[in-house]
DNA sequence: CGAAGTACCTTGACAGGCGAAGTATCATAT
DNA sequence: ATATGATACTTCGCCTGTCAAGGTACTTCG
């Protein structure tokens, strides 16, 4: 991966979310998208994803269904509830704050 | 703290570098400028301070001398190395893009 | 003297990311 | 038939970074 899995900490919650803010979804469909969307540059383990799913599920933020599976195995589908849009809605605050102060905490002067 | 920890998780290492380009500087001070240029927003607790200046010294990002105490206790200053500018530098480009990259996992059409 | 500010350090608990391994289904090729 | 590869989910256990809590030590001020 060549953006360390410690920069996405904290953030997963909030891309699962904002993606399912878009529509319902599934874990394996989810991770192709964040892959994609990043050009490749991040990507969520199977095992970060999925443990992300139960945590967010036991927090009242998503819930889930089975549904069909096109080709291949089942799927396990997930849906964003009006917990989840407003801890996103949050997130995406959070987020923005974040980066001002990052940025602002990064600035260097350094001579060039 | 009014963003959580988890959210500065994999920045703490930039930010500490970025300050100290700037200027050679010791624990309590770096605490307290983060905690100023961010309007008391940002915070790092002090384990979690002195548990990052242990790692970046035996990364061979930062060196470390005790100086004299302007008044209270004895103060260890750090100092960045070579090696550290050049993380720097490196962790600096890597948050433009994960900012860029966020920007983009985090983008929603939800309607107002 | 005692309190408060400055300054540093360590321990132990906790949480999240992830490597690894396992399970199951379906399509396609051999 | 059977093997391979893509699809898809799940669990276990390790590792690492954050932080609450507690400790040390010096200086200034009342």
């Amino acid at each position: 991966m060549s953006i360390a899995g410690d920069l996405i900490r904290g953030h997963t919650d909030a891309i699962i979310l904002a993606r399912l803010m878009q529509t319902d979804s599934y874990g394996y469909e989810i991770n192709k998208v964040i892959s994609t969307l990043s050009d490749g540059r991040f990507e969520l383990k199977e095992a970060t994803l999925y443990t992300a799913f139960k945590r967010l599920e036991e927090a009242g933020c998503i819930a889930s269904y089975w549904g069909d599976s096109g080709a291949g195995a089942r799927r396990r589908y997930y849906t964003i509830t009006p917990t989840g849009r407003e801890t996103c809605r949050r997130l995406l605050v959070e987020w923005q704050e974040t980066k001002l102060i990052m940025d602002q905490l990064l600035k260097t002067e350094e001579p060039t």
